[in-house]
DNA sequence: CGTATCCTGACC
DNA sequence: GGTCAGGATACG
């Protein structure tokens, strides 16, 4: 995001194009075109979507779901394998957006159109405290894993997040969102801002280069908690993995 | 609530 | 050659 604005803000959009069946399916031809000579105004964030926002009002979403990334190149510079998508500036400047499964979204929007399904609060919002959360989840008879998942509940927060999170805050995914004590939201309130705002781990890199996992307990089945020892688990909730650790998760 | 769909690299 | 993962959406 930080990159993408730093590459794009201020500048004019040449041409856009895609390169994959997909991602012509929901930016086509006519769209791109639209696009054409707009200035970028300003990238917005607003939970995992990222938005373009145009000169004249129009906006170019994206989302990378769960492998998207941008590259940032150069005029000439070889496109990458796994580039779906190719944002070409006027000054040369070239974003390609990479994604091997090509499951990204890049959609235009034409200008007082929202772009954006219902978001909850940001988690690095100011007034995303308990009290708050508490309020969202009040209703939510499902686990509190799932609910955290749902992006109208606090945006952002993907499988991983999920789970991290309530690592940390040592609460058990199949806790009744709505059940969960003010007192555990209290601790999970500061673990959702503490793993959403982790600069060190870039979208859709799970290891690090030396092959070590990165993570409390997303994909550390049958391995030791590095908190109290106990063996991490792995359940299915809404037909996603959830990994937690029993002995010190409990609800 | 659950399940299928999209898509393809990685792994068996 | 088969299965899985992942986020969002659509649907039973």
């Amino acid at each position: 995001m930080q990159r993408l604005r730093a590459a794009i803000e201020g500048k004019t959009i040449a041409t856009v194009s895609t390169l994959h069946a997909a991602l012509k399916r929901q930016l086509p031809a006519a769209s791109a075109r639209r696009l054409r000579q707009q200035r970028v105004e300003r990238v917005e964030r607003r939970g995992k979507h990222q938005l373009i926002h145009l000169k004249n009002g129009s906006i170019l979403h994206a989302h990378f779901r769960m492998n998207g990334d941008w590259l940032m190149a150069a005029a000439g510079d070889p496109v990458h394998r796994f580039t779906r998508a190719v944002i070409a500036m006027t000054d040369g400047t070239r974003v390609e957006l990479n994604d091997s499964r090509a499951l990204s979204a890049l959609t235009f929007h034409a200008p007082g159109t929202n772009p954006l399904p219902k978001l909850g609060i940001e988690a690095n919002d100011e007034s995303f405290d308990a009290t708050q959360l508490r309020g969202s989840l009040k209703s939510r008879r499902i686990a509190i894993k799932p609910a955290l998942m749902d992006q109208g509940v606090v945006a952002g927060i993907g499988n991983i997040y999920a789970a991290e999170a309530l690592w940390r805050a040592q609460i058990n995914p199949r806790a009744v969102a709505s059940s969960v004590s003010k007192a555990r939201l209290e601790k999970l309130v500061p673990a959702i801002k503490a793993v959403i705002g982790d600069e060190n781990r870039p979208p859709g890199r799970y290891t690090d280069s030396d092959g070590r996992g990165r993570f409390e307990v997303y994909d550390r089945e049958g391995k030791a908690c590095s908190r109290c020892n106990g063996k991490i688990a792995r359940i299915a909730q809404a037909g996603r993995s959830t990994y937690y650790c029993p002995k010190c998760q409990r609800s």
